[in-house]
RNA sequence: UGGGCCGUCGACUAAUGGUAGGUCAAGUGCCUUUGGAGCACUUUGUCUAGGUUCGAAUCCUAGCGGCCCAGCCA
């Protein structure tokens, strides 16, 4: 109870001041310092029920989350459900879900929905006031009287209509009595206003759509711009944050809290994330599921939190990733590379070591008892001793990667090759003597010889090999089903593509390489679905969800940095 | 072309009128039973031009550049 508490008052009276700082903590401290809501802070994260959450709501996610936690504020998750034609309960399932992996725990739980009716009443109060009235015009005809970018809109006829006549349409509207489309209950604000957000907006629209939670309850629904600020309003929200291109929905939001007199929430806005070779849209991103381009939206390329927990992805790794990034209020995109960085980090802790083999080649130790097996003892995990130490069976006839031999070495090739001598991993050291070929030419054998006395890996004399590599005894080899993932696109950012082209164009067509027969050792035969290892010198790993008992299937989270490789780059260039 | 927002190392971000710092990336070396991890070191930056000031990334003006807005989507 005391360490925790002493832990708790650490955090709580030190955080802010050792943080780097930014615009919205800044906010929160300055109202906290004018006692502008009474020292409260409540944030909410409003997501629409209409797709899976990506990378991107992760960031909005901690700060909304993250902030009012920093200032002892509370959360809630609120559902943004004012579109029925585009939404679902898998939606709302899924985002909770994601909310919960997360690491986070929402105060209330509530939906636009459930304020449809007080809107509903809000609306009838601005009629009567005269700021509200029903528009029969078109959607075309609206469009062409709300004017351009650069010229005023001029007023609908209308726009005048008697309270009494506006009241009565929009009961009518109300009772389903029109067709879709027919007519709309609009704010009277200002035609010519340079903001278009200001040009009458339309706050309710007539869809007779069955509503995932409200069935065929209304035949109307409100727009975000009449639901948002006063969802916030209600639920007495102190700081309503959200992205960047709502800025210029800001006056619309004071409006409508200012006309019903209702408590003052205020909107801030911050930067989207933008991560390089990948796209962060609802949009694009279901269209990929939808056209095939990825098996669904938990598929592991996709940035959505559930592709990233799929493929192996740690929710400290992604809070880690999202805290280092930052928040402001520029365009940018951040490397890929730094996502990466933070999983490397966050798995070098925690993930077990096993030896895989992905591309295996065949060693024959000549020397070696032909029946033998003997227990090599391994550890778990380097970074961490309690991980403790397992035993891993070797035998005469091994499998090693294909890339760790080399006929001919090029420069600075420390791996087996003929004559050689290298480090079998908590195995023995071994000396390549010679080859066998297959009729095309193909290496199929190494045969070798092994060093009795260096069993565990060291040398009674005292003699150093400049090479460590894994192996599995061919023996007692588990099959596994390999998936290696690259970009799914080509270039860092796919959507910026000359006019008349399409994001399509830069995808990545072997973003998937699939390998059938990699060879595991024993230990991972049964592997659970979400289960994360280092597969020692290659990368992370985690079972997939589709692995059987016995024919387990891994998904590559990220590749160990590669040092080779770079030698391997710059010689190629030479 | 109206309005809004924004320009700091290659990327992200801090410095809140007073030492341009951090993370990622890149590079060099050390170390290593993972060419992993770790450690040390290094390179590169305030969009431009004026102005205010003892002093400007920070304030002002102008220019240039980027993003957002003309859904009965959110």
């Amino acid at each position: 109870m005391t360490p925790s508490t002493a832990e708790a008052e650490t955090d709580a009276n030190s955080a802010p001041e050792s943080r780097p700082s930014n615009f919205l903590r800044d906010k929160i401290i300055e109202d906290l310092k004018t006692n502008k809501y009474s020292g409260r802070v409540q944030t909410r994260f409003p997501p629409e029920p209409n797709g899976y959450l990506h990378i991107g709501h992760a960031k909005a996610i901690c700060i909304d989350f993250g902030l009012a936690e920093e200032f002892g504020g509370k959360t809630n998750l609120r559902f943004d459900d004012t579109n029925p034609e585009k939404e679902d309960v898998e939606y709302v399932e899924s985002i909770k879900q994601d909310v919960l992996w997360l690491g986070f725990h929402w105060d209330g739980l509530h939906y636009a929905s459930d304020y449809f009716d007080q809107l509903y009443e809000w609306a009838i109060h601005l009629i009567e006031d005269g700021k509200a009235y029903v528009d029969d015009l078109s959607a075309e005809q609206i469009r062409q009287y709300r004017g351009t970018l650069t010229e005023p809109g001029k007023d609908s006829p209308y726009r005048n209509r008697p309270v009494e006549e506006n009241l009565k349409l929009f009961e009518r509207m109300r009772a389903g009595e029109f067709p879709d489309g027919s007519r709309v209950l609009r704010a009277k604000i200002d035609m010519a206003s340079p903001n278009l957000n200001l040009r009458d907006p339309v706050m309710y629209r007539i869809l007779h759509a069955e509503h995932h939670r409200t069935g065929n309850k209304w035949p109307i629904y409100p727009m975000y711009d009449f639901a948002h600020g006063q969802s916030d309003s209600i639920e007495k929200v102190t700081h309503s944050m959200c992205s960047l291109e709502f800025a210029d929905h800001q006056p619309l939001y004071n409006w409508f809290i200012e006309q019903l007199g209702i408590f003052p929430s205020q909107q801030i806005e911050f930067d989207r994330l933008g991560l390089t070779y990948t796209v962060m849209s609802k949009r694009l991103l279901r269209r990929m599921v939808e056209d095939g381009t990825v098996r669904g939206w938990d598929d592991p390329r996709m940035p959505t939190l559930g592709g990233l927990r799929r493929r192996g992805y740690t929710p400290e790794a992604i809070r880690n990733f999202v805290a280092a990034v930052g928040v402001s209020r520029t365009n940018g995109i951040v490397d890929l590379s730094m996502l990466e960085h933070f999983v490397r980090e966050d798995l070098n802790k925690r993930a077990l070591r096993v030896m895989a083999v992905l591309r295996p080649l065949k060693v024959v130790i000549d020397n070696y008892p032909e029946n033998q097996v003997e227990q090599m003892d391994a550890q778990n995990n380097p970074e961490d001793e309690s991980a403790g130490s397992r035993q891993v069976p070797f035998s005469r006839e091994l499998y090693i990667e294909q890339d760790d031999f080399r006929e001919v070495p090029p420069p600075k090739y420390f791996r087996l090759s003929p004559g050689k001598e290298v480090r079998l991993r908590y195995g023995y050291f071994i000396t390549a003597k010679s080859v066998v070929k297959d009729e095309k030419g193909e290496i199929v054998e190494v045969h070798c010889t092994y060093d009795p006395a260096t069993r565990g890996g060291n040398a009674p004399d005292g003699r150093k090999v400049k090479s460590t590599i894994h192996w599995v005894s061919a023996r007692h080899a588990i099959d596994a089903e390999v998936r290696i993932y690259e970009n799914l696109f080509r270039v860092p950012d796919p959507t910026d593509v000359p006019y008349g082209h399409n994001f399509t164009e830069n995808l990545n067509l072997n973003s998937l390489a699939v390998i059938q027969h990699a060879k595991l050792e024993p230990s991972l035969a049964n592997a659970a679905a979400g289960s994360r290892y280092q597969f020692e010198r290659l990368g992370y790993f985690a079972a997939d969800p589709d692995s059987d008992r016995g024919a387990p299937v891994f998904n590559r989270t990220v590749a160990l940095k590669d040092t080779w490789a770079k030698v391997e780059k710059k010689q190629g260039k030479h």
